[in-house]
DNA sequence: AGTGAATAAAAATTCAAG
DNA sequence: CTTGAATTTTTATTCACT
């Protein structure tokens, strides 16, 4: 708890953020950084537009020229489908068991790969994923209802099986 | 011939800058669009980023943050999905016959549909495609080379058969 | 580590003009 | 309607601080 890079530091303020902005995303119509940080201030986080540059650039989220002559922010589908073939791959790899309680879902991997797992469902960018924590043999995914947890869990679990 | 907006005038210049542009999205790494200026120079073309900066807009490009830190003009995963969707209905709808003589595939279309399957044919990005020209009837899409015309006919009659 | 303020760099648009 | 030059706007980065 004495440096920055644990969980439960300042480390969650950007974890948090990012979650935001990816809510922002699907909500709203966003084709400047300024709009974040707009939107953000109303949320109660103020950040400037360096740190949503940053976060942009982080999340690999793209500007999109939309073909009514506008711009927006999305997420990256192409991204995602690069994502998504290494989750499976290291899913496929380590995968043991999930458990769902509430609305965590927790998945059970052989020792070392819990922060892979953690790190590629993050990029993924579930709508329905809260938060991650991950573990050295676990990674456990905090959802925003049970109904989210089980619905996380069948893909995790297609996903191995596929 | 009298005006602008006829093929054949100055307009055929952006089309053809627009095609080396995606070729150069290929093979190379661009991050930014004054890259695009220098690299079509090479090729004989002179713009201005200002040019590009319509051309992206229009082709509706993407800047991909990359993984390693870097940034990249990618073609749109995300709006190909649409296109092909779209394309997709209207072939089913339309769709005769396709031809193909040389490097030429002609795609014989119900009555007025040309249009709109060339420029479905365009915003797909395909790479072997070298131009197109719509008929009312038919679209007759110039491929790079034969193999090229037989395989976009096979992707055609994939499509409407699928 | 993560951030903001200031700045540099890049991209979009405006304003002629062809 | 398409473009370049100049400009504005937006975005990325640097530098200092924590």
């Amino acid at each position: 708890m004495s440096n920055g890079s644990r969980a439960g530091g300042t480390l969650m303020k950007k974890q948090e953020r990012q979650r935001y902005i990816r809510e922002l995303l699907k909500a709203n119509n966003i084709d400047k950084q300024e709009d974040f940080v707009i939107l953000l201030k109303k949320e109660g986080i103020t950040v400037t537009q360096a740190t949503i540059s940053r976060d942009i650039k982080e999340m690999q989220l793209i500007k999109v020229p939309a073909t009514d002559g506008t711009y927006s922010y999305n997420l990256p589908v192409q991204k995602q489908l690069n994502t998504e073939k290494k989750l499976t791959k290291t899913l496929k790899d380590a995968f043991i068991s999930t458990d769902v309680q509430n609305e965590m879902c927790l998945i059970k991997v052989t020792p070392g790969s819990g922060p892979a797992i953690v790190s590629l469902i993050e990029q993924m960018n579930y709508s329905f994923v809260f938060g991650t924590l991950g573990g050295d043999g676990s990674a456990l995914i905090i959802c925003h209802s049970n109904k989210d947890a089980l619905k996380l869990s069948r893909i995790i679990n297609e996903i191995v099986i596929e």
